[in-house]
DNA sequence: GAGTGGTCTAGACCACCCC
DNA sequence: GGGTGGTCTAGACCACTCT
């Protein structure tokens, strides 16, 4: 047996709010309703309640307010935007980045990738090339796949257009929440379209990070990898 | 004002239960005392000690173990014991690298690392260089740092003796437990001394990983610097 | 069966936000 | 003042472990 003899209710309830996100009963951004309310919409106390909500705010899916409500969480809150950009400055200053999209185009899905997606092989995607650019220097190469009719209409313009992160572009215009992201990380040299866009020579030691990042329910959504030049920059994490 | 006008119960609690931790009350691995037990000790109810011990929980400080007790968590146990390592193979597979020291000695600290290890200047330190073999093959060459007063009597040969993770080993021998590590990553090229322990080309790309690792109450005590070969193996991370 | 942590409830009161 | 989330309590019952 795989499922669980004994499913507590509070998980039950973070179930159902799940897939209330997922049909897009509230958006990112909104309130949803306060505790007391969704205690005696799902029939269980206020404290079931309340530990289903911990987990899911927890897990960054949804924001506490004290005073104010519960909200739905976003990529465009200001202290939120940046979440899941490791790459930061030696000396610790926050740095917000420019993106620059150097390339859009639609292609066939590369046959590694289509399982990593939950595409089939040979399925439509739209491939997106940028550079970050931190305090005018270059740094960030990203190489980004994303499937095609998931987000109908993408092109270099809008992208560029667009004030925020691409994080933030998704939910905007495609209603599509990143809440989770796998990455691994190696050390490549820098071959010759990552060199000319980085500005760097042939064979500096750059590094790659391959990430894989979900929308609700564990639902892969994006592919990308990011050659980074770690000049007075590295990628921060930690362990706990 | 930087303290917080208002202090719940259950953080005090919880500061009491690292209080007794970083005062060797209970030991790695031993049971602490029940819920109720802690309850009545410290005049509260049982439902405040389980908010603290479950953020400590929830910070791999204490283990909960339903139906036995909950516990001090420890670096010696099978699912836990490489919890800081996040270098994996492609394949996914789990792999248990073997350690092997290379070098151990006495030496005062670099004056950049003084500060990061809240050492004063030229203080005593041990500085110990060791590879990983993962599969019979070289792929992490560290070089550790430790302040020599902590660490008394630490050797090569105690080292590599001993069965189990560095982190382990500290536990076991000196009473002191890493509950937390910050990381930096970076990609260089091998220079001449890794190149040799990681049999690989000078210059072949390397990831650089700098860890400096924190007891009880955020107390550095261990700064490292790991470069990596990263064939057929990659650092995983969880962004959330 | 006795002891542990895990779930759930109902209710009181506090801190914060906004009208 | 009325709403929200945040804390704390007391007590009931469930699930798990060991003896």
């Amino acid at each position: 047996m795989s499922a669980p003899s004994f499913r507590p209710l509070y998980d039950q309830i973070k179930i159902l709010i799940t897939q209330s996100l997922i049909a897009g009963e509230w958006r990112p951004g909104e309130a949803i309703p306060s505790e007391m309310e969704l205690a005696s919409h799902f029939g269980v106390s206020q404290g079931t309640v309340r530990k289903a909500v911990d987990e899911l705010a927890g897990e960054n899916i949804l924001v506490r307010k004290q005073g104010k409500g519960t909200f739905v969480a976003t990529h465009d809150e200001e202290h939120t935007q940046l979440r899941f950009l490791r790459i930061h400055a030696d000396s610790g200053e926050k740095e917000y980045p420019r993106s620059e999209v150097v390339d859009c185009r639609r292609d066939k899905v590369a046959p590694e990738l289509a399982r990593a997606l939950e595409l089939r092989p040979g399925a439509p995607v739209y491939v997106v090339k940028r550079r970050l650019i931190f305090s005018g220097k270059p740094l960030v190469f990203d190489e980004i796949v994303l499937s095609a009719p998931l987000f109908k209409g993408l092109s270099a313009p809008r992208l560029n257009e667009f004030k925020g992160s691409f994080y933030s572009f998704f939910e905007i215009h495609y209603g599509l929440r990143m809440i989770r992201a796998e990455e691994r990380l190696t050390a490549v040299a820098a071959a010759e379209e990552a060199a000319q866009h980085l500005d760097v020579p042939l064979g500096t030691p750059l590094l790659c990070v391959d990430r894989i990042a979900f929308t609700y329910g564990d639902k892969p959504v994006e592919w990308r990898r990011g050659l980074c030049h770690t000049a007075g920059h590295s990628y921060y994490n930690e362990l706990a």
